[in-house]
DNA sequence: GCCACAATACCCACATCTAGGGAATCTGGG
DNA sequence: CCCAGATTCCCTAGATGTGGGTATTGTGGC
């Protein structure tokens, strides 16, 4: 009868933790605990859950691919984004790919239990640091005054996780077997859709994702 | 009777989850959860533990700071190093300011409760991959040959943070008060003691500390 | 008092990145 | 087929960072 939640989080110790919140609640269960993604959603393709609590920072394949995924494969599937960040483009990207809400790790017992249940209920519930950042808004909004999400290219992860993991435009260029001016435009392009003005917000970006 | 463990991190399901992995354990519990290193060496003043499992990745104070910290103040106090995070410069740095043991989140039950009794029997316990850390040793032993501790200074450290929050020399200058020139000096330093080539590597060094 | 070191500042030379612009090719969807 | 977008490449020019130096001042420890 109870209701049941996938975890999907590389740390066993978030699972146990989430099982020990849940230990006394007589209408949630962890069904499942998956490390990455990919198992995510390979899980789903053979058991059914009621609820995701998906990770944003997952190694290879992140939060916000995993979300897109889930979201085309299992169009009704509830997914509860829960993650340490809360910074505006992971809250925006995540629930734009689909999410039903955005829960940080911080919160407090009462709080997670509430955001599951709101959930569960088709409600939608944004922690107070992802609500404030979605009020904000994307800090360049002024380059995109539609709002709209801009997502990257395959090719320009590709160079932002380069850059991240300190090589210069020529030795990206030579990995990959094009010019540099084509590096310098991926770049260009990069810093303009992320609204970034240095190789340190490119960086940070990456890092936020655990792409490098 | 039992022994009393201090966990020191930001998240309280990181310590719910520790608390689970105790509960069948007769000799072991967790008597306080703090959320930062301020708060940990407060507490110690005020309580005694058998052990402290200590976060590296602390807002503010960082795990490395706080254990120094500890180091000096309770000198005989035990402490397990314990993160998400394996890189040689945390290993090392951790055992330099005197932890016992350095642990990966990652680990499951079994591990974590092997690496709990064998740092409060006295000896050290060391994760597979901080381990290997270690035998590494610090990629650049070329520039630093005796391999000894290269520590940043206060102010290195505040030049490194704001280079991670995309300021260029100038504003970084500026906002210090003090000449272009220097802020390139400490950058210079800051390059040579954590041998990285770019502002990359300075960026990514200050995201895993979490000082930007 | 001396030594080590942090912090400051400057020199020169070179490497790399940033910021505009434009444009050709290819691919997938409507 | 046509269009949008991804990817590729080029140009100019200036800004910024990197890599060697050297040197002065102040502070704290021995």
């Amino acid at each position: 009868m109870k209701q049941r939640l996938i975890i999907a989080d590389p740390l066993e110790l978030i699972a146990e933790g989430v099982r020990s919140w849940l230990r006394e609640e007589k209408d949630l269960e962890v069904a499942y605990h998956v490390r990455s993604g990919v198992e995510l959603v390979e899980l789903l393709r053979r058991r059914a859950a009621d609820l995701v609590l998906l990770e944003v920072s997952l190694p290879k394949m992140d939060g916000i691919d995993t979300m897109r995924a889930v979201h085309r494969d299992f169009p009704g599937q509830k997914v509860l984004a829960f993650s340490a960040l809360s910074d505006i483009e992971y809250v925006n990207s995540m629930l734009i790919e689909g999410a039903h809400g955005y829960l940080v790790k911080e919160s407090t017992r009462e709080e997670f239990l509430r955001a599951v249940r709101v959930t569960l209920a088709g409600g939608r519930y944004l922690s107070a640091t992802a609500q404030h950042s979605v009020e904000q808004g994307y800090s360049y909004t002024e380059k995109d005054p539609d709002g709209e999400y801009v997502g990257l290219t395959s090719r320009e992860r590709e160079i932002i996780r380069m850059v991240a993991q300190e090589r210069t435009n020529g030795e990206i260029a030579a990995a990959l077997f094009i010019s540099e001016d084509t590096v310098k435009s991926h770049r260009k392009n990069l810093m303009t859709k992320l609204n970034v003005r240095s190789t340190a917000g490119l960086v940070k970006y990456a890092l936020d994702r655990r792409w490098a």
